[in-house]
DNA sequence: TTCAATTCTTAACATACATCAATGCGCTTC
DNA sequence: GAAGCGCATTGATGTATGTTAAGAATTGAA
């Protein structure tokens, strides 16, 4: 099943066929390898990346070397390094391929022209900047808040497809924990 | 020193005298009272507070009573439970004054019609959100990857003045440790 | 199928952080 | 000035998580 952006856009953002016809030159679908790095730190990020198929990953790089993933972006998610996009900085992030991914690659210049054309792309567009501000919001009040074993649960809970489709790993990457203090917590779970 | 609102608009959103005389009626000005409730957790948040002077604070409590801070808001900052604002849904958070507190008081309304009669402050809107992104983005990339001590230091570094005006075991709670963990890393510190 | 590489698990041990309890300090309030 | 309160500190101890190292399981490529 193909997320087509298109049609993501005309359900979402209520986007007609005839303002799609003016914003088709600004769309390039591209298709990225496994393992492909799309953005490395400081570079500005350029693009949005809209996922049709496969799975992208948000992440930093430590002075240790340690990756730190702060997201996963499957089918339907829209992945950009908002901070580098909006205010022209060298970005502190990367974003790679997990999986070979099918992505609609979008620049400013395609924000800027389908705010120009459509309110409702405008509206659209503020309502997941809203969203990234709630979701962002609610992971910080768990981290500071939960253990770690809640923040799997939670986890897995909300994110159902993801644990078998990354190396666990990143999912103990994206809790903040190691590899080996998420294996014992999924063994100490198992035995209830 | 007084950071007046209208003022701050100015400046930041180049809202002219004229505009500012359409707003007026739409901006409350209010002082609250040290340790006021601005926001209870269950209510829907329907303002947003700019601090002239004071120190408001965003925070949850979790079902074992513990607090967890979220965000200082010290003179100039606009503080405001964007997830609630925005969709209108009950807030799982709480905002109260750690000092008597002069704030502006802005609502929808506010937003629209500043955002009707001027392209500037818009895009001053847009900015501040973009900007609330970032930061909620290097604070998530903290929490997952530096240590409590890291943390902390980075704290100080940041807000300098919020030590001098907050109990430490609110900084303990921001950073995600217990007050007694901050304490013995304070200790270690002042020992090198 | 085999080999190599990666990932997951486990164990032993180390460290960071939490919990509980006691103390003392600085404030306020009477 | 005494009593009470909130807060910071400290120590003893417990628990969660990190580190290191090894082996088992899984995966992918030849």
């Amino acid at each position: 099943m193909r997320y087509e952006f298109k049609r993501y856009l005309q359900e979402n953002a209520e986007i007609t066929e005839e303002q799609l016809k003016q914003l088709e030159g600004e769309i390039q679908k591209r298709v990225i390898e496994e393992n492909k790095i799309l953005l490395h730190s400081g570079e500005v990020c350029e693009h949005f990346y809209y996922v049709e198929e496969g799975l992208l990953r948000f992440y930093s790089i430590d002075e240790k070397g340690k990756e730190n993933i702060l997201e996963f972006a499957p089918e339907k998610w829209i992945v950009v390094d908002r901070a580098s996009f909006y205010f022209n900085e060298p970005s502190e992030f990367y974003i790679d391929a997990l999986e070979e991914t099918t992505v609609a690659v979008l620049d400013k210049e395609f924000i800027d022209i389908a705010s120009e054309i459509s309110p409702q792309f405008r509206k659209y567009n503020e309502r997941i900047l809203q969203n990234h501000i709630r979701h962002l919001q609610n992971r910080i009040n768990r981290l500071i808040g939960k253990s770690a074993e809640e923040r799997y649960l939670h986890f897995i809970e909300r994110y159902q497809d993801i644990p078998n489709r990354v190396p666990q790993r990143m999912i103990a990457s994206y809790l903040g924990i190691t590899p080996e203090s998420l294996s014992r917590i999924r063994r100490e779970l198992s035995h209830n």
